[in-house]
This record gives C-alpha cells, sequence and structure tokens, in this order.
DNA sequence: TGAAGGTATGTGGTATACCACAGACTGTGT
DNA sequence: ACACAGTCTGTGGTATACCACATACCTTCA
C-alpha cells in the first residue's frame, strides 16, 4: 500500500480553504465572534461556527488514524512501515505535528514506534485479537445489564426495529451491508446503557478488530446466527432481566471468539509474514 | 501544588548519571555491546542491561504521569496548569520532548491540552468516576469468570492467602496498608483471568481513580465489609463457579459504586471548585 | 471617569536545523 | 574470494526560532 498515493487526496481537502496548509490556523478569528455578533445576525450567524480551535496536530491524528484503519494491515505485502518526513511531504506539513500525532497513536496502540528504526503500524497477533473481544464481551455484557434499568420501552422498541430492519441482509447473505448493521446494533446497546464510558472503551478496543472483523466475516452461517442472537439479546432486555441480557450479550461475542480461534490458522500465517517482514 | 519544586528532586535523578540530561543519549552504546561481549564477561555482565532506547519523550511521560497521580487534583487551590516551558526547564531539556509526552498524557484524557490557553490535568466529574467504577466492575466480573477457568488450585490458595494476610489490616482499620493490599488482590485476579489486556484496560482507569479512592476510603466500615466481600468471591472462585464469582466481584465493585455516590456531595464540591479555578 | 483601542506579554502551534545512531554500501587489505 | 573497516545515507530524537492568538494591562480620548 502506498501511503504518500493516498495522502494526495487529503491535501485537496486542505487546499478547499483557499490557503497553503500551515496558514489555516490564522483563518481562525475566535477573537472576533463578539465583534460579529454586533453586527447584523445575518452575517454572524453564516460565520460563527467556524473551525473552533482546529489544529494540525489532532487534524493529522485522525487522518492517520482513519488511513490505518483503512490499510490492508494483515495483507502479506502491507507496507507497514511510516515515515515521517513523506507524511510530512504528503500532507505539506512540518514533522512536528506529524510526531504529536504519532506519539498519541503510540499510546492508541495503534503504531510502534522503535528509535531511530522506523515507525510500524501494530498488526495484532491471534492472541491479542482474542483478549479484545473477551474484553469487548465483558463491557458489552455489562452494558446490556445496564441497559436492563436504563432502557426506555421506547428504547427497546427501537432497537428492535433496528434489529429487525437489517435481518433481511442477513438473510439474504448480504454481508457487507449486514456487518454494518452489526456494528450498530452493538453500538447501540451501548448506548442504552447510559454509560458513556463503556461504549468508548469498547470502541478502542473495535478499532484495532476491523481489520479483523472484515476478514472474519464471510464465514458459513455467522449472520444468520447472529440475528437469532440479536433477537435474544432483546427479548432479555425487554423482559428487563439483567442477568439474562447480560449473559446472552456475553455469550454472543464469546462466539465471536470461539470463531477467530477457529480460523487460527489463517491469522498466524498472516501473523508470521509481519515477523517476516521485520 | 509547585510542579517545578516537584520536580526539583527529579533532577537529581537524572544527574545522577553524571552529565546534563541532555546528553544522557549519548551514553547510549547499544552499538557497542557486541564489543563488550568480545571482552570478559564480567565487564558484559555488568554492563549489559543499559537503557534499551531510552528517550526522553518516554521518560518524560512516565515523569509527568507519575506526578500527577502524586498530585492532589481534587484539592481546592489545586495548580492543575502544566506550563511546557517551566516543565522544560525544570526538567533542563527541551520542550519538544514534553510536548509529545503531554500529547500522550492527553491521549490518555490525563490532561487537557487548550491550543492558545494551557494544559490542564483533567479532574474528573462525579459521573465519570462512576462510570470508570462501572466499567472496572465491568472488567473485573469477567476476570473473574475466567479466572474460574484458568487460575490453578495453587493460584487460589496464594491469593487466600495473600488475602487473609491482610486483612488484619482491614480490621485494625489500618487503612493506608489495606489500601495498598486491597489493590493487589483485584489485580491477582485480574492476573488469574489470563487475559492480559482485561487488567490492563483496568489499569487505565484505575489511574483515574487513584486520588479519588485516597480520599473516599476513610469511610466506616467499608474495608472490614471488604474483607468480607474478597472472602467470598475467593470461594467462589475455589467452587469454579463462573457465575457466582462474576457477581460477586461486580456487586463488590458496584458497592464502590454505591459508596461513591453517597459522598457525592463532597466531591460535586471539589469538583466546583475546579470552575472557580478556571 | 470611563470606555475603547492599542500594546506588551505569554501561551501553545509550527517549522526547521542539527544530532546520534543503525544499516547498507563500498573500498581495501589479506 | 573474503573479511573487515570506513563511509554514506536515512531514521527518529532533540533543540531552537518564530508564529498567531489570547489576555491583561495601559494609554488615550470623549
Amino acid at each position: 500500500m502506498n501511503f504518500c498515493l493516498k495522502f494526495t487526496s487529503i491535501r485537496i481537502d486542505y487546499s478547499f480553504f483557499g490557503c497553503k496548509v500551515y496558514h489555516i490556523p490564522k483563518v481562525r478569528i475566535a477573537g472576533a465572534v463578539g465583534f460579529l455578533e454586533a453586527l447584523e445576525v445575518s452575517i454572524g450567524d453564516k460565520l460563527r461556527p467556524i473551525s473552533e480551535s482546529f489544529t494540525l496536530k489532532d487534524h493529522t491524528f485522525n487522518l492517520l488514524r482513519a488511513a490505518i484503519l483503512d490499510m490492508d494491515i494483515y495483507g502479506p505485502e502491507a507496507d507497514l512501515r511510516l515515515d515521517e518526513r513523506k507524511l510530512a511531504e504528503s500532507l505539506g506539513i512540518s514533522r512536528t505535528p506529524i510526531r504529536e500525532a504519532l506519539a498519541r497513536l503510540a499510546q492508541e496502540d495503534l503504531v510502534q514506534i522503535v528509535p531511530r528504526k522506523g515507525v510500524f503500524v501494530c498488526r495484532k497477533t491471534r492472541e491479542e485479537i482474542l483478549e479484545m473481544v473477551v474484553t469487548w464481551a465483558a463491557l458489552e455484557s455489562m452494558a446490556a445489564r445496564l441497559a436492563t434499568v436504563h432502557a426506555t420501552d421506547a428504547d427497546l422498541v427501537a432497537l428492535r426495529k433496528f434489529a429487525m430492519k437489517h435481518s433481511s441482509d442477513a438473510v439474504r447473505a448480504d454481508i457487507e451491508e449486514y456487518s454494518d448493521a452489526n456494528i450498530k446494533f452493538h453500538q447501540f446497546i451501548f448506548k442504552l446503557s447510559g454509560c458513556a464510558l463503556l461504549g468508548e472503551t469498547a470502541e478502542g478496543l473495535f478499532i484495532h478488530m476491523r481489520a479483523i472483523r472484515r476478514r472474519a466475516m464471510g464465514e458459513s452461517d455467522r449472520a444468520q446466527r447472529s440475528v437469532v442472537d440479536h433477537m435474544e439479546i432483546i427479548e432479555a432486555l425487554v423482559a428487563r432481566d439483567a442477568d439474562l441480557a447480560s449473559s446472552r450479550v456475553r455469550e454472543h461475542t464469546m462466539r465471536l471468539h470461539a470463531h477467530i480461534s477457529k480460523t487460527w490458522a489463517r491469522l498466524e500465517i498472516l501473523g508470521a509474514a509481519k515477523s517476516a517482514a521485520t
């Protein structure tokens, strides 16, 4: 995968501002908002929401993060190396904000920075992925438990509606569609828990699992089994049975765990390619 | 709290190397290890483990992190401001590694970086703390569940031994001692789960909770109740009853949740001091 | 006297120059 | 032909200079 190519299009986003990248901060006029408020509302309204405290550092962080998630990390010939200088050149900015973005990515375990060697996108081993699934299960089962208390009846109706709407995707084996809906279903449960941190923590894990999930999804009747599971989970939530909802969610996720265990060989081979590349 | 003062002692650590801080990297002789190996083993053995790839960035990160954890964040007059330049001066290094360390701390939600305003240590609101406890409960209850499968009998014997050894601390209300033991007990369970990520994720939460925990610990009979809870948890583990162990751990942690809820007023007042300071 | 506007100062944000180290390469000696 | 050593190149690490913005203060004018 060619990273430089990737970022060519991103520069276009930048130039949309009509100025060189590093001039963007100059556009900010937060201090002038008060002044504008004194003018006709028609003008103030239009300009009000101008990017509040935009920084290249944050932008780069999001950019790199998205790029890494889109990467085919586990492809045998994937280029896991990130070159600070090349990235800087591609984005048209200096290395400084890139380095700070990379430092944050490293903190999230998305990349590994090796002094004087390079920055590398982290591949996850099979064990790490399995642990992520376990942790995910822990979080979501708690979310389901809380949801039996916090979710309103209307919430659950909406959840059921959503699940049924997309069940047809699974039936006709529309994996791509169903995969998205599946994700949203789980996010829905986290939202119903009323505990934002549960969802946020899970999100952090999920990011790492996306590449794997994409590869592991096209298996046999998993999608249809998933639909059944989801319905049973909803029933437990509607019954306000905390233990049942919790255990059903947990078992549902642990089935993914078992499934990944079975596809061990493939992942392991991909993992091996990693050490070969290093 | 005076940060500069704090770091005065830290500089002493640095100067232990016998050279100015930013000269430390020059001390590294990783490339020379091979050379040393050709010499007498007596010398090589002594020098072998010289800091592999030490970086100021990482060191600063750990330093700041530890300093923040030691801070009395919730004190009414706490100085939550971190000045990059002052820190740089105190540590005797440039701003660059400090900024990267701060970027990582921000990623961990330990500090908040406000462009052109400053870097501030994050205070947690009561709601955030409660959510952390819930998330902690989710993780540890799963850990206990796994422990019923992965822990050996010897492990559980060791756990029981450990818990009993420190139960006396709780009885004689030696809060400080017991608090440490309490923490280790929970870490023990995470270890027994065989899923490192569970423990790591919890650790990330725990860091934020330390300051709170210290304040919330000196309450009534919580310590003694804790001892009972721990014993019951151990029984469930020994019985290899996954559901029971899981729920007991969860309920134990959720009691902390309830307790913090009760001390709402105090925390809220402290939180209010925050906005007053800002 | 007070309000408006200018200015001085300090902040984080960014760009840049340079460093030490690692690794590949190349030349030279045996 | 091979081994060794020197050099060259590229990497991330660090230090530094400078920028735009935010803020507080001060000057000025009504």
